[in-house]
DNA sequence: AGAACCACCTGGCAGC
DNA sequence: TGCTGCCAGGTGGTTC
């Protein structure tokens, strides 16, 4: 579900309510989640003060001082404030009760998210081989061409790849292709220095816009305080296949790439 | 090392 | 109405 910019909307949206405040209780109430939650989680973070809470990629960092809870929403979850007399639903899978009886509630249908501990927020696996923050400099035209060498894969699979650059989901990679003119079957090696530096902008942009709307959302996304998400960010290309293109009036053009979805322009895209 | 494919899980929807 | 098949925002793991 999420992308990049659902989860910075999300971390925006639950930390004013909870950064300082003291974990007193959780309630797992399913721990098989992509792996299972710790079963000490509660024993190793009740009484600790929550410092912050940070980003990396899609991860978020529950920052505990002396250990780090690691939370993925995968594909359909979900993080809102509750009312402690809000009963909990089917998919209503983890309560985290802070002070003053603020409850924040994961929901995840399909279970492919995650609840992690670590101390150490560069070092864990699931971390340590992540590529760049692509809203950050070290993402930029001379590393993304450098990573395209020699690789004969999809550009769009490449920009997907985590240990390329973190946050490009498959809505986003689409966008991006479409606003730096690139298809996204090209091969990563056919790709000149000045191509990459459109890309690098485009991903920059796209996900920039993203985030100011508050992250785009389909189906599963609320936003942390309970309401639904936007439904569809304005996009140029995903799920438009058969549709005009909003620039040329072109039938968009859906293919399949790594058994996922990806759609172009093929007038607008070369 | 890189690329292709599979795995995990549920729900919504189109088509019959 | 009910069944079946397909599709969905992620990403680690296996295999070649």
């Amino acid at each position: 579900m999420p992308e990049l910019p659902e989860v910075e909307t999300t971390r925006r949206g639950i930390l004013p309510a909870l950064q300082g405040q003291t974990l007193q209780s959780i309630i797992v109430r399913n721990p098989r989640l992509r792996w299972p939650v710790p079963a000490d989680l509660e024993a190793q973070l009740a009484g600790k003060r929550l410092l912050d809470v940070r980003r990396r990629g899609k991860y978020l960092l529950f920052d505990f001082g002396d250990v780090i809870q690691l939370v993925h929403l995968g594909m359909s979850g979900s993080l809102r404030f509750v009312g402690s007399d809000e009963p909990a639903l089917l998919h209503d899978h983890v309560d985290w009760r802070f002070d003053a009886d603020t409850i924040l509630r994961l929901r995840d249908p399909r279970r492919f998210g995650a609840v992690l501990l670590t101390h150490d927020g560069s070092s864990h696996p699931l971390l340590a081989q992540l590529g760049p923050e692509p809203l950050t400099a070290e993402f930029d035209t001379a590393y993304l061409y450098s990573r395209c060498r020699g690789r004969g894969a999809a550009i769009k699979q490449v920009i997907m790849d985590a240990h390329t650059v973190v946050g490009v989901g498959n809505i986003y990679a689409s966008e991006s292709l479409f606003h730096a003119g690139i298809r996204p079957a090209t091969a990563a090696r056919r790709l000149t220095r000045p191509a990459c530096a459109r890309l690098v902008d485009a991903i920059k942009r796209v996900l920039e816009a993203a985030i100011a709307a508050g992250g785009s959302s389909l189906r599963d996304y609320v936003h942390s305080s309970g309401e639904l998400g936007y439904f569809q960010l304005a996009t140029r290309v995903y799920d438009r296949e058969g549709m005009p293109c909003k620039v040329c009036g072109t039938p968009i053009r859906r293919i399949v790439q790594g058994q996922r979805a990806s759609f172009y322009c093929p007038v607008c895209q070369r």
